[in-house]
DNA sequence: TATGGGGCTTCCATTAACTGGAAGGTCAAG
DNA sequence: CTTGACCTTCCAGTTAATGGAAGCCCCATA
């Protein structure tokens, strides 16, 4: 299967798995022709990949995974450890993000957004944390 | 004043600030010696920088914000278009992120995190969304 | 058989927002 | 006079791709 293809199964942009060889994270074999050829296991990764990417786990994190995936003798808490410690970042960043919702929100809020020059938004904006 | 107390008192590393100039967010004097002479209002702009930066405001959100702020004339309706928009980024951010807690978390709870090889967390990244 | 339009290849540059490090000038204390 | 902290510039690297140029390759149609 060509890349086209493979991208599109995967739901990947072509750049990107050309990207993913780069980084040795796949290995396809090739044609004759030079066209990359992917077959099912290749796939497989990646889709893997594209599914563990929009989960937010980092190339890295999804080196060790795959990594994992192909060791038939992994022990499912090794996954699990590298999975919960991405939880508890999500969990941060979730944290982190609500707060800044509730600054700018009431920031947002106190501002008559009219055509007048006094702004609550800059003068918050102003002031140390 | 000095970079270094400039630094401390906007709480941002000293080559963050550097960088803000060579991006001409900030042009402070220059002393005899060469070295960065920050006057209030270069003070005033870098804690400005860091505030809105760590309410997640891109550089070129805080560049039209400065400009907003330094405006005397500015409508506060435009400073509230801009905050507004990227209350609603924020938004989604938190409401995909939670979309991705909730699926790795599922997966992390159906992993029994033992030594046996069996992990479903790999088994639901296998498959496509 | 020519040609046109995709699709494929590599390579190089760029993005955002810094961060690290090397090499060297400046300053105040002891 | 030396030591150490601070300052300077410049170059390279980070993450995870993305954009674009130049040039093969393949297939269908005129």
């Amino acid at each position: 299967m060509n890349i086209g293809d493979a991208a599109k199964r995967a739901g990947l942009p072509a750049k990107t798995i050309r990207y993913y060889e780069d980084i040795k994270l796949i290995r396809p074999d090739r044609d004759a022709n030079g066209y990359r050829a992917f077959n099912d296991k290749d796939l497989h990764k990646l889709t893997f990949l594209s599914r563990a990417r929009a989960l937010g786990f980092t190339i890295e994190n999804c080196r060790a995974l795959l990594a994992l995936w192909e060791d038939q003798s992994r022990a499912s808490a090794d996954v699990k450890r590298i999975a919960g410690e991405h939880l508890a970042e999500i969990d941060r960043k979730i944290a982190d993000l609500q707060s800044m919702r509730d600054t700018l929100g009431s920031l947002v809020q106190n501002c008559a957004g009219d055509g007048r020059p006094d702004c609550p938004i800059l003068r918050g904006l102003e002031e140390p944390r």
